[in-house]
DNA sequence: AACACGTGGAT
DNA sequence: TATCCAAGTGT
C-alpha cells in the first residue's frame, strides 16, 4: 500500500471510469443537458431489457407527441400501447401511462426526485427508481442495471454472472465505491454502466479496450467461465408468441378486432382462448358486449 | 424464488 | 437454424 494513500485505489477507480466515459461514451438524446426528467424517465421504461438501437426513434417520437406526463395521461392507455410499437413487452407501455397518470394527479405533472417517490410509481423498479433519481436529479444512488452488474461480478468479484436483475448486495457494493460529490457519483454510475455496454460485454468482452484490465480480477483470474444459465422456454408455439401477435393486430386495427379474428391467430384454440383472456385481464385489451377487442380507451 | 413477459440483431 | 441476450418489473 502507498505510504501515502489512506485507502488503496478501488478496482473501479473513478478516474478512469470517467475519462472512459467522457472519451467514447455515447451521446444519446436522454443524457443531453436539454433532456428533463421526463425525458430520462421515458428513455429508463424503454430501455428496460431492450437495446438502445430500437429504442432512440420511439423515444424521440414520444417526447415530440407528449412532451410532458400529463400530455401523455390526457391520452388512452391504448394510444400509448399503440405508438410502443414493436418495442416488446407492451405492457411497459400501460405502466408509463399508468406512471404519467399518477405524475399528473399526485405530482402536479412533475417527475418526483426521491427513490421512494419513484418506487411507488407503475412499472418503475428498484433500477429504473435510482436511474431516473441520479441521471435527471444527479442524486447520490447506486445505479445497478445488467451492466453494472456484470462489471461488479469480473472486475471486483473476479467471477462471470448469469444474467439475473441485480440485488441488494450489488447496490451496497457499488454504493460503497460512489465518489462523495453527487453529481460526480451519477456519471460514475453512467460510466460503469457504459463500459458494461461497450467493453465488458456479456459474450465478447473487450478487454484490450477496458481502462480496468490491469486490476481487473476476472481478466487476471484467466476469464474463469461462469455457471449455466437456466434453461429458456421456447419460443415457437409459446404463449408470448401468441400474444404478441394478437396485440400486433390490435395496434394495426382502430377500429378494433373482432375476437374470433383473433383466435384464429394461434394454433390451439385453448390457448388463444386463454391468451385472449389473460391480455383483457393484463389491461392490454378490452372485449364490448359485441365481442369486438380493442386496445385500452 | 422462480416465472412470465416481446422483439429483433448477433453469433 | 438455434440460442443468446439487451438500461427489469410484478407476482
Amino acid at each position: 500500500m502507498p505510504a501515502a494513500a489512506g485507502a488503496p485505489t478501488p478496482v473501479l477507480d473513478p478516474e478512469l471510469l470517467l475519462d472512459f466515459f467522457a472519451r467514447h461514451g455515447r451521446d444519446l438524446p436522454w443524457r443531453h443537458p436539454s433532456a428533463g426528467p421526463w425525458a430520462v424517465l421515458v428513455s429508463e421504461f424503454m430501455l428496460q431489457q431492450t437495446p438502445v438501437r430500437r429504442v432512440l426513434p420511439v423515444h424521440q417520437e414520444w417526447l415530440a407527441r407528449w412532451p410532458t406526463p400529463a400530455d401523455l395521461a390526457a391520452e388512452p392507455a391504448g394510444e400509448a400501447v399503440r405508438a410502443w410499437g414493436r418495442l416488446g413487452y407492451p405492457r411497459r407501455a400501460l405502466r408509463l401511462h399508468a406512471a404519467a397518470t399518477a405524475i399528473a394527479r399526485d405530482h402536479g405533472g412533475r417527475v418526483p426526485s426521491t427513490v421512494p417517490e419513484l418506487l411507488a410509481l407503475p412499472g418503475v423498479g428498484e433500477y429504473t427508481a435510482r436511474a431516473v433519481a441520479a441521471f435527471a436529479f444527479g442524486a447520490r444512488e447506486p445505479v445497478v442495471d445488467t451492466n453494472v452488474r456484470r462489471v461488479l461480478d469480473r472486475a471486483v468479484r473476479g467471477v462471470d454472472s448469469i444474467r439475473e436483475p441485480a440485488v441488494a448486495a450489488d447496490r451496497r457494493d457499488l454504493a460503497a465505491l460512489l465518489p462523495v460529490e453527487p453529481a460526480r457519483a451519477a456519471r460514475f454510475s453512467a460510466a460503469v454502466m457504459e463500459l458494461g455496454a461497450l467493453v465488458c460485454t456479456a459474450a465478447a468482452p473487450a478487454c484490450d479496450r477496458c481502462p480496468l484490465v490491469a486490476r481487473c480480477r476476472w481478466y487476471r483470474a484467466g476469464r474463469p467461465a461462469g455457471t449455466a444459465r437456466r434453461p429458456v422456454q421456447t419460443w415457437h408455439g409459446s404463449d408470448r408468441q401468441l400474444r404478441g401477435r394478437m396485440v400486433a393486430a390490435l395496434r394495426a386495427e382502430r377500429a378494433g378486432v373482432a375476437a374470433a379474428e383473433l383466435l384464429l391467430l394461434g394454433d390451439d384454440r385453448d390457448q388463444a382462448r386463454r391468451c385472449l383472456a389473460a391480455l383483457i385481464a393484463d389491461g392490454l385489451a378490452e372485449q364490448d358486449p359485441d365481442g369486438r377487442v380493442d386496445l385500452p380507451r
